[in-house]
DNA sequence: TTACAAATAAGAATTATTACTATATAGTTT
DNA sequence: AAACTATATAGTAATAATTCTTATTTGTAA
């Protein structure tokens, strides 16, 4: 109870710094965000929104998506050609694509986390991330 | 030019074993693939042929495509919710994302390379590939 | 509590992706 | 070299995803 009130507030404090109003709908997205473990997409959001919301509409749920990654509070998930998908879990970590299924599972490595840029894109290039994107067969469908 | 008579073999020959007909548009799709840098949108590949093949259709170049990964002389890149790209370069490399102008620029990377899939993956899964995405601004956007 | 900038709903427009069907063609086979 | 047949193609239509427009509503600061 007190972590939810905590990251409220937090949410609050983020929209109050960048001049972002906090409306109820905006709250009920990122909420829904926050919670979520399946990478979801636009559609997937404003499905579940729905059931708080039955006048939202997707247009809403679509801006306010963009937005919260611009704010940092959200991230667009690397894809293969689907639909975009959004993941909650802005800290250093990875990700394995199921090439079936289309599931996207997080993972962490420290490994991984170390890696550093190779010198050959240092020069010019401004790098903000970096990260190990692992395709193969999920347990379900392999 | 003896490179150039090769693949074009090279390309022949995949078909051949799978049963795969060798049509003009189809080799031109190909050819246009193998020697792009600028890992093509399906768009990108249709406007290119469509200089060669005005009657061309869309469909066709778009099936094309999804033939050439069917037998793997291209890949799809990962993206970040834009349109579909695709890639000629179907050995081991790397990408850099320009997050600001979309391009995508290969790089190699030995220590990439020798990555190995983290155990906590492991067991269920079925690992295909692994590769770095690094993110950032290229030297004409940063 | 009022004014105002920003956000929303609704729907339309745009762009991307995929599917369908009649015709044409590559690669045989006769 | 003519005919055959399984694919492939062009043309177009359908579906899905993304973005824009406009009128209205709503947080927020004064």
């Amino acid at each position: 109870m007190k972590r939810l009130l905590e990251e409220k507030d937090a949410f609050h404090d983020k929209c109050r710094e960048r001049g972002l109003k906090l409306t109820p709908q905006r709250l009920a997205i990122y909420e829904a965000m926050r919670y979520s473990k399946e990478h979801p997409s636009i559609d997937m959001v404003y499905q579940k929104i729905k059931k708080k919301f039955p006048r939202i509409s997707f247009d809403t749920v679509y801006r306010t998506l963009i937005t919260l990654c611009d704010i940092g509070l959200v991230k667009p998930v690397e894809g293969y050609g689907y639909t975009r998908r959004f993941d909650p879990n802005t800290g250093q970590h990875h990700h394995f694509h199921c090439v079936k299924c289309q599931k996207i599972v997080d993972f962490y490595d420290q490994t991984y986390d170390r890696l550093t840029a190779p010198s050959k894109i240092a020069p010019g290039y401004k790098i903000l991330s970096k990260k190990v994107v692992v395709e193969g067969l999920c347990p379900d469908c392999s």
